[in-house]
DNA sequence: CTTTGCACCTGTTGGC
DNA sequence: TGCCAACAGGTGCAAA
């Protein structure tokens, strides 16, 4: 999946396409996501209108006004607005169908995903609660991510990936944004100086920030909503780039395994 | 409380 | 060329 950047290119992606529409049919071919889809979720969403998306983390939001449908990509999760007779191919699990003729269709190979209905208010839901603040926010700032890594021993990395310390950080710009950050993965958070740290903070914004501008990187699975590539790739800096040259000091780039995902850095540049 | 490791899947890639 | 192990954007949860 998709990182947060895709996430939020999607949401902008189906906005025009879903605000105002109502749902007049839910086809559900496998229930078989990362928690069983809900077969009332037909019941819940025919003839109701779609009030608004939203996002939360990587977890996006559609509303409408008897509950909130919460919608995550897991690892190569996709959604799609397709015309109504576009034919169902493998791994298209959900359709909402639409009274503009449209389609809104999720498609999850690996179904990591989810498509999860809410009744109460979305901030209550459980896997909303206790998420860490968005990173493009204010209210994510230095003195929030000095104050998370005081007197932490885990490896700052491990805990930028940590959505209780903030949501939407995955792989891909945590191994960027410690990159241009100057600072080593492995690092443990309370070796790591408040300055730093503040930089941090500033480089995290900017990396989400120009992805989301590029319209998100494009990796495997990921197309975004009108189905067309999008650019960021060219520009990583170090993930994927094992036993190539450092740009900025040409040392061979470096691979390790931390937990269950790969690392890379450069071992000049951060330390 | 903090941290680690597993589980959940399928499709693609790279090494032999 | 073909086969098979390793690996891939995530994250909730159990266990240490």
């Amino acid at each position: 999946m998709p990182e947060l950047p895709e996430v939020e290119t999607t949401r902008r992606g189906l906005e025009p396409y879903l605000v105002d529409q109502i749902v007049t049919e839910v086809v559900i071919r496998n229930h078989r996501l990362r928690w069983p889809v809900d077969p009332d979720l037909v019941r819940y969403l025919n003839n109701q209108k779609i009030l608004n998306i939203g996002r939360r983390g990587k977890y996006l939001q559609l509303y409408f006004s008897t509950g909130v449908v919460l919608i995550h990509l897991g690892m190569s999760g996709s959604l799609r607005v397709l015309p109504t007779t576009s034919p169902a191919k493998k791994h298209d699990h959900i359709d909402l169908i639409l009274n503009s003729g449209n389609l809104l269709r999720f498609r999850d190979p690996r179904r990591f995903g989810s498509f999860i209905w809410s009744q109460h208010p979305c901030e209550f839901h459980p896997l909303l609660v206790g998420l860490g603040p968005e990173p493009l926010t204010s209210t994510f700032d230095k003195t929030c991510l000095i104050e998370s890594c005081r007197g932490r021993k885990r490896a700052i990395k491990t805990h930028l990936m940590d959505s209780h310390v903030v949501v939407g950080v995955g792989n891909i710009y945590a191994n960027e944004a410690l990159f241009q950050a100057g600072i080593r993965p492995t690092r443990r958070c309370s070796k790591v100086s408040q300055k730093k740290l503040s930089q941090l903070v500033t480089i995290i914004k900017k990396v989400l920030l120009e992805a989301i501008e590029q319209g998100g990187t494009t990796l495997k699975d990921f197309a975004n909503v009108d189905g067309l590539p999008g650019y960021f790739s060219q520009k990583l800096r170090v993930y994927g780039r094992k036993g190539e040259f450092c740009y900025q000091c040409h040392s061979v780039i470096k691979q390790i395994k931390q937990g269950q995902r790969s690392s890379f850095y450069c071992p000049t540049c951060q330390k």
